[in-house]
DNA sequence: AATAAAAAAGTGCTCGTGCACATAAGGAGG
DNA sequence: CCTCCTTATGTGCACGAGCACTTTTTTATT
């Protein structure tokens, strides 16, 4: 039998409303009734009953906002869908959530989102671009009482409770020990990346090089090229890479512009003696995987990150459950073609 | 704002009981009031609040009864953590559970259990042995309105509301596949089972065989042999294994005795040129690929099939939730040295 | 038409928490 | 000793659903 409010107070001979300030931090109760209540709540063990939490939440009309950079880029489309199971299950409690996408890295259509957006909710949820403006409108929110979450990309130095998102190093790990196995340890090994500029795919080729100077001292990386995520862009650069380097036997795809890197290497007619890898599991992708041009993907659970942030969201709201700072880190998966469902 | 029973009967001119009785089919309603009751419910879009129906509940001091064949099994050591990690969250809610281990497929044991439970709990999760009393018993339950799930290994012609558990012949299908880009496509293959007889383990080997005969034509198994889930005798029968067929140059270990396999290949000296793949993710396994003996192996969310089976069974005793027949097959998953973590 | 029985509909309390408001106790100043 | 003010504590209702119990309406029987 669970331990209630009503039950630490008749324990202590008083009444529910003081044991409520105790345990709720709103002060105004004499500091020895404080600790008698403290230290019979923590004999009982008493935890709250989140179905009652919940109710009581319900008068409060909740809404969490989200905004994401998600327009054009297949990757959140499992973000959304997990947002979207997460939206389904607590709305069942009477919470809502506001979704708001937009479309590249433009600091000043995010800062508008983020205005329009700000009246309306009691907690946020952003994917955001790193700037020192974001940085400081992530800060006032919190200071306003509207706690944020960073999805996906993150600004540690911000007023954030916690970031969810994926370990790139690990990812970057990951995809050389799948190549260190299919390749049998030697490969001379081109990188195609979207933009050095860009933390996340920076992060990844750390890692890649990690393992392989750690674990595989005959892989050689010859080249990296910059795809700008771009499929066209893949195309001719990998063009370039493979005229420039033919002793290039593997390739790594850190980020976008799995197609253009791919049809580049099948024109060439070298899709059976160069090693392609990729990362996330986009249609396009999981087409290439089915052609047998990619071998194999690394993805980091779009629709867990997507899930889980809301859920903590939900959480923080109903019950004041302030998330651990980090520790908020998806796996890495592995998808090949047998496994791609 | 969400929609409650409340507003319901209001627009319909009509007391908050009837609606209630409507929407849990508890009879005693003329049928012109249930169908104007159902079609503004539909119309105003009405969705439980979950948080009133766990409130309702808490009062009924709901217990989920478990019952594993763990002991001794390292498989299930993840799985009794995601229970573990459901159980917090619904004590949370005034529920609480009962687990019961016990070791190997005694029946005799596996009846005793369920006798010893039965009027203790309002919910059966069970990981059940394949036999007629078994069923029974289960069939029983659930008549007596203790519904049933079964977990990892399965009993269809029973009355158990469903079954979580995984798609051995994906799992054999995705140590298929990954073999072949380990392999280049080319390989003698010697398959180490634990036994015959048991479903799973035969399962995984026929999606293994599926895909050797759809993908890879140049793959040819060898020889089967069976550990009884015991290192000594994995040990001792991939000894003969290689002595008899020195031409195996992989082996695809389908169940437990991976630390016996692995050692008569060590002892052969062929730890270079067998490439070992293997299910599971025990800290044997782990240690395992370490070392590289083993290269990959199949993992089949141990975790998550504990934690979700739970939850489905918190959903079912809260809001009458009657989970589908099908669909809750784990994904299976790949790991390799780099993304143990 | 009167009465009993059955069917249908309505009422009020419970679950645990949160919070506004009401009340009580204690202390300072006149 | 009374008033005023502060601090401490108690009370009652709300949240949404469930269910026992009561009341009203309808139907059947004499």
């Amino acid at each position: 039998m669970a331990v209630t409010i009503k039950q630490i107070a008749e324990t202590c001979n008083i009444s529910r409303g003081t044991v409520d300030r105790v345990l709720n931090n709103r002060g105004k109760v004499k500091a020895e009734t404080e600790e008698l209540i403290r230290s019979t709540a923590a004999k009982l063990g008493y935890k709250p009953n989140l179905a009652g939490k919940a109710l009581a939440a319900t008068k409060k009309n909740y809404v969490i906002g989200i905004i994401l950079i998600s327009e054009g880029n297949k990757f959140y489309d499992d973000v959304i869908k997990g947002i979207g199971q997460a939206e389904q299950e607590i709305t069942d409690y009477g919470i809502r959530i506001l979704l708001k996408t937009m479309k590249g890295y433009q600091v000043e259509k995010q800062l508008e989102l983020l205005d329009e957006i700000k009246d309306k909710i009691n907690f946020l949820i952003i994917n955001p671009i790193n700037d020192d403006r974001i940085i400081d409108k992530i800060n006032q929110f919190s200071e306003e009482n509207i706690k944020v979450i960073t999805i996906n990309t993150d600004v540690e130095n911000s007023a954030r409770l916690c970031h969810v998102g994926c370990d790139y190093k690990k990812s970057g790990e990951t995809a050389c020990g799948m190549l260190g196995l299919l390749t049998g340890g030697e490969a001379n090994i081109g990188i195609a990346t979207g933009s050095v500029k860009i933390l996340g795919h920076n992060q990844r080729i750390i890692g890649f090089n990690k393992v392989c100077r750690e674990k595989y001292p005959k892989f050689q990386v010859t080249d990296i090229i910059e795809t700008n995520d771009d499929d066209v862009c893949a195309f001719i650069e990998t063009q370039k890479m493979l005229q420039k380097y033919p002793a290039i036997n593997a390739i790594y795809i850190v980020a976008a512009g799995a197609y253009g890197v791919c049809k580049a290497v099948t024109e060439a007619g070298r899709e059976k003696d160069i090693i392609i890898i990729s990362s996330d599991k986009t249609p396009e992708i999981i087409k290439l995987l089915r052609e047998g041009t990619i071998k194999a993907t690394i993805c980091q659970q779009p629709w867990t990150q997507g899930y889980k942030t809301v859920n903590m969201a939900f959480q923080y709201l109903v019950s004041s459950v302030v998330p651990e700072k980090e520790l908020h880190i998806v796996k890495n998966e592995i998808k090949i073609l047998q496994n791609l469902k």
